[in-house]
DNA sequence: TTGAAAGCGATACCAG
DNA sequence: CTGGTATCGCTTTCAA
């Protein structure tokens, strides 16, 4: 590895001229600076990062915590991160935590001392306690969907109670007349939206009751099993909006398998915009977020706040969501 | 940031002495250990990574080259990588080449310097150019597929060509009679192999000629696609084996927009093993790679390259596969 | 405008 | 067995 040592000798001058070109703010004068370039040029010069994170500079590396990249929401954002990250020359770890404050944490102690510059959370468990050894460092934080904290942060999330009421109007409109929710867990405050969504518009409908609300787990099991049940409750159902695409395509199955058309005799729409969606048959209608554009404006506020050009308080964001017509819910209205 | 300093003082010793019981290995009189030990314990200590970098120590961390995390194949391997990892105290971070060369280079340089211990390459492309650097270095690597250079390097593979000859074997064995093969880009090793299987078993049957066989470009829209020529060619097909799962997928939706009955009159089989063959409907009977085991092997051959406790020449695997039989593929024998 | 030197936090060699 | 100290590569005063 050639070092700052070898392109002062090679220019003359000593280490500290070198690192005043290198990080530019101070004046040297236009000739040495010359010779200093072209000494590094030729040398292919690049400063050790981890000799500059260890006077205190910038390492260039964020993290990123997921629950899990396994789940089809993440790739897509994580991918958005890091060509993002990549761009502007940083590194990203990725952390995969199933949503346990013990895997957290455990990732907080390897990445503490490597210089890490910022944190991506989209992991909704973070607790208190490991916020607040965040905070103790203050090291720059960027949360996605929940704040796991009081203080305001910056937080970028999307509109699901919106969303839900385009989704279920959305059904309302191409005929349907009894339409159930599949409902994640409600500790998550996402799935709470979606859910009130949802009954805002159903409330004053004649059919409504809430017998019509039926729990999912999020993933695909908890929405075939859902709708097993509610059609033994409710065998009139002809609309379904799931919230998030997983338990979506885990009705289609399950209506599928009883030989329930999709979408002549149901209709089904679901949440998020995952590319796996376009993979079933019928395609799946759902409300879409921006994914890679939430992966985007994550990294970028993160790489603005470690520049010291963003703060908390300019970093609130609420997207707005789309929704996707596909076959799922192509049918002709009945009325 | 406790430093070792602030042990040493605590415990009153000199930095030495708590360097070496940190690093075990070297004499320390049981007496002062214990001390020390509880000096660390006391204040939280864990050695600044950057500083033990900088001398030239491993840093715990490795880089993972993917050509894109949105490919459904790589969460789950990237997953297994970093599970592994990070159980060892590694650090991964991830970069999405798209294959592309350039980016591969890049990545290369922005890494530099920043104490990356290892690399596990899932990229194919990867040039010799690039691999140059790395051997001058030489940064232990592992490659998952392909080996990207002459020389005998640490590499996982799976049985491609018995995996293919497991799943035509397999459609055989269900009753079909006209076998047709969507491959995928002839110039990746992975998908050669997959064809060579594939005409092995076909080869000497009657009704085979290589008309069967139809290139996809890999992608889900490649396996839609080559059913409509491949329908167009031969209608009486009953059986296809794809060159991987998305391309079976796309292979199901195009059977099932025709109202083609999958499995009862084509059946699908696809190569990879992939989450989303369990969204389809009917489930997509594939043969499956044991992703989750090749990240972990890729993950732990590398520390051990890194603790040179293995060399390249111990790290040459080729794992079996592993025919799922699913619903795309449950027909009556028709014979 | 430039150089010398003091760290940053750890390792490792050399004495004692 | 333990301490002193040079060193890793760079940034940052402090002087000159």
């Amino acid at each position: 590895m050639v070092s700052i040592r070898d392109v002062a000798n090679l220019a003359g001058v000593s280490i500290a001229t070198v690192s005043r070109v290198m990080n530019k703010r101070e004046y040297v004068s236009k000739n040495t600076e010359k010779k200093i370039i072209r000494a590094i040029e030729e040398l292919n010069y690049v400063p050790n990062p981890l000799a500059r994170g260890l006077v205190g500079k910038k390492m260039s590396s964020i993290a990123m915590i997921v629950p899990d990249i396994m789940n089809p929401f993440y790739p897509e954002l994580v991918r958005a991160v890091e060509d993002t990250c990549h761009k502007q020359g940083y590194t990203v770890i990725l952390c995969n935590t199933d949503d346990k404050k013990y895997k957290e944490k455990s990732y907080l102690k390897v990445l503490k001392g490597r210089g890490i510059d910022g944190f991506i959370v989209a992991s909704s468990m973070l607790d208190k306690e490991n916020i607040a050894t965040l905070e103790k460092e203050n090291t720059p934080c960027v949360f996605l969907e929940r704040l796991p904290c009081d203080k305001p942060r910056s937080l970028i999330q999307v509109d699901n109670f919106n969303g839900s009421i385009l989704a279920v109007q959305h059904l309302l409109d191409v005929g349907c007349n009894r339409i159930a929710h599949i409902y994640g867990p409600q500790e998550v405050p996402t799935y709470q939206e979606r859910m009130n969504g949802y009954e805002e518009v159903v409330k004053s409908l004649p059919w409504y009751t809430s017998s019509y609300m039926i729990a999912g787990d999020s993933q695909m099991e908890g929405g075939f099993k859902a709708v097993e049940k509610i059609l033994d409750r409710h065998p009139d159902i002809d609309g379904i909006f799931a919230g998030n695409d997983l338990m979506a395509i885990g009705a289609l199955k399950a209506l599928q398998r009883r030989s329930i058309r999709v979408p002549e005799d149901v209709a089904i729409c679901g949440f998020d915009g995952i590319a796996v969606t376009i993979m079933t048959e019928p395609e799946l209608t759902t409300v879409a977020q921006p994914i890679y554009e939430m992966g985007e404006l994550a990294a970028s506020t993160l790489i603005g706040k470690i520049n010291g050009d963003i703060t908390d308080e300019d970093s609130l964001y609420v997207l707005g969501v789309e929704l996707i017509h596909r076959n799922s819910t192509m049918k002709m209205r009945k009325t």
